[in-house]
This record gives C-alpha cells, sequence and structure tokens, in this order.
DNA sequence: AACTGGACCAACCGCGACACT
DNA sequence: AAGTGTCGCGGTTGGTCCAGT
C-alpha cells in the first residue's frame, strides 16, 4: 500500500464514532489545525492522520453549512466547473461552508445528471450534437431553452490550465458584480496564459498534465 | 412485508507536489 | 541535487437509505 500503508490491526477504520468526533473536535480546538501525522496519537485516535484531516474538513469544521444546495449555489457550481473542471477544492473554495468532498459528491449525484438529462454533456459543458434537433443544430445557445436556461458562450479553458491567479480574478468579477447573485447572469469570460507563459504562483497544482488540445470550444453557461 | 435497484454520502486510496534535510 | 516525510487533491468504493415493485 505504499506510504499510506496502515496496520489494520492498531488503527480503527470506516465510520467515525461520536467519541472519535469528540477527541477530534476538542483537541483541533485546543491546538488547531495542522501537523496531521502526529495528531491522532496526541489526540488519543486509533486513526491515521489524512483521515483525522479529512474527517475534520468533511464534517466537523464548524464553518460547514450542511444541508441542501440552493439553487445558486447550483449555478455557480456549474459555471466554475466549466470554468475549472475537476478542481473541487478550487470550486469548494468560491461556495462558504462547503467542501470539495460534497460539491464533488453533488456534482456527481445531481448535477452531472441534470446536465445529461438537458443534453449538454458535463465534460465539457456542451450541447450533445446528437441531441440537437435539426433547427436548432446551427445554434446551439438556443437547444436548451426548453429548460428556461438560457445559454452562453465562453472560452472553455483547458483542464488543469488554470491558473490561482486567473481563477481568483476571474471568479472575483463575479462577486464583484451584485447583480451576479442570485441571477448568475455572470460573464466569465477569462484570458488564459499560453502554454509557454510561467505561472504567477509558480503553483504545483496548475502544472497538472495538460489538455492542451481541446481547440477552446465554445462552452455553454446557464443564466 | 420483502426484495431490488438506484441515489446519496462518508470514507478510503493513490498520486503529485512541497518542505525539509 | 537527491532522498524522505507530509500534506492536499481528485477518483473511487462501500455502506445506508429509500422509493418502486
Amino acid at each position: 500500500m505504499g506510504r499510506h500503508g496502515r496496520n489494520k490491526q492498531d488503527r480503527n477504520q470506516g465510520a467515525w464514532s461520536k467519541q472519535e468526533d469528540q477527541k477530534l473536535t476538542d483537541y483541533i480546538r485546543k491546538h488547531g489545525e495542522g501537523c496531521w501525522r502526529s495528531l491522532p496519537q496526541a489526540a488519543g485516535l486509533l486513526r491515521c492522520g489524512k483521515s483525522c484531516r479529512l474527517r475534520w474538513i468533511n464534517y466537523l469544521r464548524p464553518d460547514l453549512k450542511r444541508g441542501n444546495f440552493a439553487e445558486d449555489e447550483e449555478d455557480l457550481i456549474i459555471k466554475l466547473h466549466a470554468l475549472l473542471g475537476n478542481r473541487w477544492s478550487l470550486i469548494a473554495g468560491r461556495l462558504p461552508g462547503r467542501t470539495d468532498n460534497e460539491v464533488k459528491n453533488y456534482w456527481n449525484s445531481h448535477l452531472r445528471r441534470k446536465l445529461i438529462k438537458m443534453g449538454i454533456d458535463p465534460n465539457n459543458h456542451r450541447l450533445r450534437q446528437n441531441l440537437l434537433r435539426p433547427h436548432n443544430a446551427q445554434n446551439p445557445a438556443s437547444a436548451s431553452s426548453s429548460s428556461g436556461l438560457k445559454t452562453q458562450a465562453i472560452q472553455q479553458p483547458t483542464k488543469s490550465h488554470v491558473d490561482k491567479e486567473q481563477v481568483s480574478d476571474a471568479v472575483s468579477c463575479l462577486e464583484d458584480d451584485p447583480c451576479a447573485l442570485p441571477d448568475l447572469n455572470l460573464d466569465l469570460t477569462v484570458s488564459f496564459h499560453s502554454p509557454s507563459t510561467p505561472d504567477v504562483e509558480g503553483n504545483p497544482k496548475d502544472s497538472r498534465p495538460q489538455l492542451d488540445t481541446a481547440p477552446s470550444p465554445t462552452l455553454l453557461l446557464f443564466q
């Protein structure tokens, strides 16, 4: 199992008990987050640090919102996903009180299906051509009108080709616009670096393998 | 009432990147 | 510069719940 291998004999696994939650919460309240490696022993937990971190971030953190996603949150996730791809932590970062895991699960269980139902490919947020009726095939932007949603064409970024500065700037534009929510009449036009442009932050996550083959397709977003 | 399949969600796993030595 | 430890992220899995039959 490699570096993260666990010894199942002396490690709890599976669902967390209330006592474990309490121990973890108490410890973090006292000592703060961080040092996940040594936390379990210090807190008296038979878990690996990774598991503790996950439990805290996804479930125990006091600022978590929990509960159903609001419609504007849904819309924002869809837009951000179109912008960022499966970069759940970045998307969750724009949704106060939501975790990447929560957003990811919600996407996979609700939003993906929703888009598919609407005839939109959830991977690239484009209308699936085979679902277009002949009369609107030339004007894809009108194809989703049956859902009551309008579509908007923007430049589709390639996955992993969005550095945090750009994301921040782009999304900040959304937030700066007082009209952006709840109507979410958002203009997500973003400029992207050319491949030769160095990353502003040198952020490692942004140097992941890139899907540069996408020829800046038209992207469909809801309004 | 019992069974079944799908949906949902918490948790786990593997990998990549950074920090430190 | 190379090796090692730690952390964070995204993908996947498995258990539970619930609606439909």
